[in-house]
Parts: structure tokens; C-alpha cells; sequence
DNA sequence: CTAGACCTTGACATGATGGCAAGGTCTAGA
DNA sequence: TCTAGACCTTGCCATCATGTCAAGGTCTAG
């Protein structure tokens, strides 16, 4: 099948089929005469991987590993859940950072007005003058 | 006083100083005979006022908005506050997205073995063959 | 006078993704 | 058989905020 298929059945698009490729995290591809790449299932297969890791958060890189894991049949588990666990540290790092922002902001904006008046408390925060320290 | 300094006190580096200059956040700065871009109290102030937007994980796009509110004296508070609380819901949607990251993955750790066993329910996962579905 | 700190512009990289352009190929229908 | 339209190719540019490097000019203390 071609490239368009490939990308509908695995949920990639056909821009990123390519890049992956670039990547190396899917195998050379065959061609057709005409230089058509050619995918079977096995390929498809792999996208899907793919696309389920990035949707999960991994990155380019930590999915290069985890799919030479997955092709290594005598891989230790234990290898997989190692990098699973530190993607949730990360994942919540990032967690923690974006509630931060949001705790302050909702705090912030409870205490404005907003209405028609100028003076606000988000700005006077942001200016650095805030006059009520929590 | 030069940019090295400017970035010292506002805690913006030199380069992106340069580069909110580019993008119209501060004003067009003076130059010495040199050349040299000369900053003064009130520009160093409106850096801090980017760094702690930026801090709370605003864009530049909405610090310019923030920027022409703060400096607008007859500006309705509301404005700002309708900003603070669109970037609290945005904020939201990212914490909630990268939760159901976090709770998929670590449901997956916690089944994986994480022995010297190739068994893995984490890859099997990826691989979209699944076999307990919760 | 000179070393070293500082400034200038500009180019390139990051990471994942989209878009566009110019050109080649394949296929169904007239 | 011709052709329109769908599909493919490569390659470049853009995003966003930030860093790095390079080549060159400037300033200051010793």
C-alpha cells in the first residue's frame, strides 16, 4: 500500500510517516518503480506504536527505545517500565508546573474586579507591585 | 545602561531582550554612539512585567495585549481578567491532557512486572494488542 | 597599549508538526 | 487513447521560545 494508506490505517499523517522515517524509528521502506514507498501491515503495525507513544507524551527519542525493546523478544520488562516511570516523574513535573501557573493566576483573577474600572491586581502583579503578599 | 545589565535586573537573558525588542514588546530602545541599545528604569520594569507573564505561561502574543492593558490608564479591569481567565481554562485543558498521560501510564507501570522477563503490559499497550481492557 | 568583558548582527538548532510548491505517477471514465 | 483528478515525490519555510556560535566592533582597567 501507499504512503495515504498507510497513514489512514495507522492514524499518522503522511508528512510525519516520512519523518519518522527520516528518524529511523520505522525500517527502510520499499519502493515501487515509480519510487512510491510501499508499506505492508508489519509497517502499519509500527506507525500505530508510534502514534499510541506520542500520544502518550513520549518523545521521538524515548520512542526509539521503546520500539528496539519491543522488537527485542528477550528484553527485561523491567528496562520498559523503567523508562514508563520516569515519563510519569517527568509528566508530573510538567503537571505541577502548569497548576502552579494556574493556582496563581486563578488567585489573581479572583481578586479583580472586572469591571469597568482600571485598577486590577493581575496587572499590579505582574508589574511586580503586588500590595498583598499571600 | 547596556543590555547586559538590563538583562541582570529584569532576569531576561540578553538575547531574548533583543528578541521582544524585535517582536514590539518593549519600545524602540536608544541607542549610544556606539551603537549600543541604553535601557533605562522604566523598560528594565517592563521586562520584569514579560518575565513574570512569561513565568505564568503566557504567550507573547497575549503579553502584547497585557502590555497595551497595563499601559492603558483607562483600561476596564474586566478586559484583563477575561485574558487571566481564558489562559486559567487553556492552562486547564494542558494539566488535563497531560493527567490522562500520567493515570494510562502509570496503570500500565504499576501491571508491568519490571522483572527480567520480556513481558510487558506497557508495550503490549502500544502495540494496540491489549488484553485486559479496564 | 592591551586583555578581557561587553556589545552588535546574523545564522543555525531545538521538536513536532503543518503548509506550500513544482513536478512525476496512477487510475477511472469519456 | 486521452485526460482530470487524486496521489506521490522532494525540499523549503514557518511555528514558538530559547540557546549557541561566529565574526567583528567597543569600552575600560591596569
Amino acid at each position: 500500500m501507499n504512503i495515504g494508506q498507510a497513514a489512514r490505517l495507522s492514524g499518522v499523517s503522511a508528512k510525519m510517516v516520512r519523518h519518522y522515517e527520516s528518524l529511523g524509528l520505522v525500517p527502510g521502506v520499499t519502493r515501487s518503480t515509480a519510487g512510491y514507498r510501499q508499506y505492508d501491515d508489519a509497517t502499519v503495525h509500527t506507525l500505530r506504536f508510534i502514534r499510541r507513544a506520542r500520544d502518550l507524551g513520549f518523545d521521538t527519542r524515548e520512542i526509539g527505545t521503546l520500539l528496539q525493546l519491543w522488537r527485542n523478544k528477550k528484553r527485561p520488562s523491567a528496562e520498559v517500565k523503567r523508562i514508563a516511570q520516569q515519563h510519569v516523574v517527568d509528566l508530573g513535573q510538567r503537571i505541577a508546573a502548569l497548576q502552579s501557573m494556574q493556582r496563581s493566576l486563578t488567585h489573581l483573577a479572583r481578586r479583580c474586579h472586572g469591571d469597568h474600572r482600571p485598577a486590577c491586581p493581575i496587572l499590579d502583579d505582574l508589574a511586580g507591585d503586588a500590595m498583598a503578599p499571600p
